[in-house]
DNA sequence: AGCACGATTAACT
DNA sequence: GTTAATCGTGCTC
């Protein structure tokens, strides 16, 4: 497996929770005009199932959800709280209804133009939350149902170093105030622990 | 047709 | 810590 190659669909048609998992460390990139616009993904959730009162999906096949229940590997991008975009990837079998939301990145190429939508914010939270790596990469509407994996996609994975266990905190979903449990409390959260990156430089 | 709320963010006290 | 911004979605009437 080489540094630069790409998450092929085979990645996202497994257990959302592994996906989500070993997302950690893989690099997000959004060709923009020919450049390249990324960062390595450090925060991500589970999302799984009609039964998954934190899923869209709970509400089954609806025209937002529609893309959840196709084939993995390509990205579900929605609109919340009328102002941010969510990325989202695929996952799992067509028919059963998953994702996992990319909530955060460690930016690594195109600083000047992430710097240019987020220069409002210091650097530390350019990409720290869902609806700010939308805006950082410029990802919207015109993204959901976007294949992942074609071969002149302008929006995919590569692989990355894989992130140990010891450094990977595991906790419930963000943002799921309202959601009965067991479902808001489900440790379906993966996040790279602080000081990871900037312990590894030295 | 109306309504409550949201997988959030930024600004404020 | 609290709260406004702002509108699509799904549910109820």
């Amino acid at each position: 497996m080489l540094e630069h190659d790409r998450l092929p669909r085979s990645f996202f048609t497994r257990s959302t929770l592994q996906v989500a998992r070993q997302l950690l460390g893989s690099r997000l990139v959004r060709i923009e005009g020919g450049k390249r616009v990324a960062g390595l993904i450090i925060e991500a959730e589970a999302y799984r199932g009609e039964e998954d009162q934190g899923c869209h999906a709970r509400a089954g096949r609806t025209p937002r959800t529609r893309i959840m229940f196709g084939p993995p590997g390509h990205a579900y991008v929605y609109f919340t709280y009328g102002m941010h975009w969510m990325l989202n990837f695929v996952t799992e079998e067509e028919g059963f209804p998953a994702a996992v939301l990319i909530r955060a990145l460690l930016p690594t190429e195109g600083l000047s133009i992430i710097a240019s939508r987020r220069n409002t914010q210091p650097q530390k939270h350019w990409t720290d939350g869902p609806g700010k790596i939308c805006q950082a990469l410029a990802i919207d509407g015109e993204f959901n149902g976007a294949d992942l994996c074609r071969a002149d996609a302008h929006l995919f994975v590569e692989y990355g170093d894989p992130i140990p266990d010891q450094s990977v905190t595991i906790g419930p979903r963000v943002g799921l105030n309202n959601v009965p449990e067991p479902w808001k409390s489900i440790p379906w959260r993966f996040l790279v622990s602080d000081g990871y990156f900037s312990m590894e430089s030295r």
